[in-house]
DNA sequence: CTACATGTAACTAAATTAATTACAAGATAA
DNA sequence: TTATCTTGTAATTAATTTAGTTACATGTAG
């Protein structure tokens, strides 16, 4: 399957929260922009909150960024919405037969080149950062006209 | 979202079917390697065929490799059994608002990342062959006793 | 013809996703 | 304090996917 859509949004959502850091994000602002309804922004947001990448007050309209905006990576979005489940991107068959020589080894086999293959992908993911989206996309807006 | 087991099912059956080369592989022996049932076994089975990477025929008992075995590398196998739909690692958020900034570029911003960071995941499965697989499984082996 | 294997359709239970409704709890201004 | 708005969160829903299972049609060989 997939890897959630939810990091997409969680991207969005930092990149509005600097984009438009001078009006007031709530979280049916913000809804308005990513097009989907306010408490699946909440939902989401307060995944971003645990993980200290903005900060949000019950009851007090408006996020914002708790870091620097480049300080905070794809891949620490990526961790925070739990694009994933358990940091396993792959996942692999329980129980294989154990009296069979494949069987009893296939697992540790795979693991290694599984975790490799992750690891590259969330290499990648680290190496852009929040300013890289924004930038990105002021960069593209002017094109647009 | 875990990519589905179906990829580490379908390397298993590939280096069971090198492993075990000189009996007949039918679909029941293979899913008590696998510990599953047959027909799940016979449908991934159908989808590496297609891919060409085995050859079965309906009524015959038994599958062999299509092509040598350094000629299977696991992106082979990945593709062939749809571990992730429509080659999209990643989903993203559809439809989000162009009135906004943010709204109208993120698509843009984004997909161009996920794009590389899928490839270098897609590349780490490549430089990895069955061939590769049944020399570790049969190294591990070894040591077992 | 018989016996057995593959190919497939259909159904199931479980898990996950995204959306939604409803409401409790927090904060602020009048 | 009260009214109002917001966040936090529980619960429900429909859709999708997965892996497993039953049932059976089709193909092959002895």
């Amino acid at each position: 399957m997939s890897i959630s859509s939810r990091f997409a949004v969680g991207i969005h959502i930092l990149t509005l929260l600097e984009v438009n850091k001078d009006e007031v994000n709530s979280s049916e602002f913000i809804a308005a922009s990513v097009n989907t309804n306010p408490v699946v922004i909440r939902k989401i947001m307060g995944m971003l909150k645990k993980a200290e990448l903005v900060n949000v007050r019950p009851g007090v309209a408006g996020a914002e960024l708790a870091r620097k905006l480049d300080e905070i990576t794809l891949l620490d979005v990526y961790k925070a919405v739990e694009a994933v489940p358990e940091n396993e991107l792959f996942s692999v068959h329980g129980n294989p037969n154990p009296q069979c020589t494949v069987g009893r080894n296939i697992q540790a086999a795979v693991l290694p080149i599984f975790a490799g293959a992750q690891a590259v992908m969330e290499k990648a993911l680290a190496h852009v950062t929040i300013e890289d989206i924004v930038q990105s996309i002021e960069e593209q807006d002017k094109q647009i006209e």
